[in-house]
DNA sequence: ACAATATACCTTGTAATACAAAGTATAAAG
DNA sequence: CTTTATACTTTGTATTACAAGGTATATTGT
């Protein structure tokens, strides 16, 4: 119980990360970070939530990984995950369904 | 996995729930009946969801409960929920999380 | 130079929860 | 009078965001 935001959340980060990777492709802490500030910090997503869903993820196919080092100053490479055809094709699924649900909701809320 | 509906609908249900019995007293079958029709069946509870909803919702004082027998032809009690004070303000309070959260993911999804 | 903080990734265990599936019983419809 | 809808209840299951722990490098402040 308790909190709720924790619940309204669920689904809809899979959803977000998909949409982040359609855009272009990115590593790990970049979604983390890119979710925040895109959402005006209204959403928050932890290392430990975020991680288990890009394996999650990747197993089913809709995203892959390469490891690559940045040409800038830091020599360490970072986990890049890139969307796949099928990944795409999750994500206009996905949408769809959260429009509808939202849509629903919205109208049990209004009047 | 596969039915992703099913997360989008996480806690969301609680939410409409409590805008229902807001609006005015009702038993469990006919919450089930209404977020069917005035979410022109985008949003399916089922009972087995339903109900232990309610019992929660009542454990926590949200609402609360009394059986009431219809002047109509139905003899059989119906057993009716009323909102409480402290469900009114759990309301409020979900509402806002709620429109928060999905202010944020129209800021991700768009651009 | 050194400490503190941020970045970046990973793993284990836990609480919450929508639902399937089963049951019971009455009311309405064909 | 048989079938379907209504109305309520309970048990077990799969999913999942997160807390909390870990490791290691990079950056910033003094």
């Amino acid at each position: 119980m308790q909190d709720f935001k924790k619940q309204f959340k669920k689904g809809v980060i899979e959803l977000t990360i998909l949409k982040l990777l359609y855009e272009k492709d990115q590593y790990g802490y970049s979604i983390i970070q890119q979710i925040s500030i895109r959402s005006d910090n209204h959403i928050e997503v932890k290392d430990g939530t975020l991680y288990p869903i890009l394996y999650r993820l990747e197993d089913n196919k809709f995203i892959e990984n390469y490891w690559k080092t940045d040409n800038n100053g830091r020599s360490k490479p970072r986990k890049y995950y890139r969307i796949t055809i099928e990944g795409r094709l999750r994500y206009e699924e996905m949408l769809k369904d959260y429009l509808e649900i939202n849509e629903g909701i919205k109208k049990i809320l209004k009047s």
